[in-house]
DNA sequence: GAGATCCATCAACTATATTCAATAGGTCAG
DNA sequence: CTGACCTATTGAATATAGTTGATGGATCTC
């Protein structure tokens, strides 16, 4: 039981991660995100994407497990799932450390 | 000076990566890469693609800078590359890191 | 409760990516 | 140099994903 648990994952759920972060739109609001919760109008008009799209990525983000998000009134505010960033960091260093281990046959 | 210096990477470069690896055959060829190097009629024969489809996704992938290849007679033997992986991972932990950063904003 | 604001959803359209079958370029053995 | 093998490429067909404009639910203000 590590402190910093990041949670494992396997290649499905990184897949499904991947999918979801590799997309122009879907990666800026991400970054925006990345320096703090937000409501949906601040990002719309942070980042200059319409209403119905960024609905769309968000959500997008948000069963992908990147996001979550929580309702004040008539605003949604949305934020940033950490965890799963570190578990897809965590599957792609093991996958780069696997590489480099059978030192002879890979690069 | 880092030792193990990766490289560092923008979020136009993490979404190239991103983008390659989001693919259920990619990821497949990647995974088995991780294991040593390999030549395209031992993939055909692992994986369950067809030889041009592994083909391309080839192609895909060592466009994105994460596979390199190497001729010996007429076989292409294909390798990961690990610095890719290393970078991206990388860079999702930088930007999980400055989620968590400002305590009270994020999570 | 009427109107305004914030956000999500829907269906149709468009754009992009993947697949498949056929063709072609190299390399090796005889 | 001919035929066999390994791999790459091409173009057409298909599948998938993204975008757009219009509609609707929910919350707040007056």
């Amino acid at each position: 039981m590590s402190v910093s648990a990041a949670s494992q994952i396997d290649s499905h759920q990184a897949r499904a991660l991947l999918k979801a972060l590799a997309d122009p739109p879907r990666l800026q609001v991400i970054e925006s995100l990345a320096a703090g919760e937000r409501c949906v109008c601040d990002l719309a008009g942070e980042l200059d994407l319409g209403h119905t799209k960024l609905s769309f990525h968000l959500k997008v983000l948000k069963q992908a497990g990147l996001l979550a998000d929580r309702q004040d009134g008539r605003w949604i505010y949305y934020r940033l799932q950490g965890e799963a960033l570190e578990a897809l960091a965590l599957w792609l260093g093991e996958l780069s450390a696997s590489c480099r281990k059978p030192a002879a046959l890979c690069l």
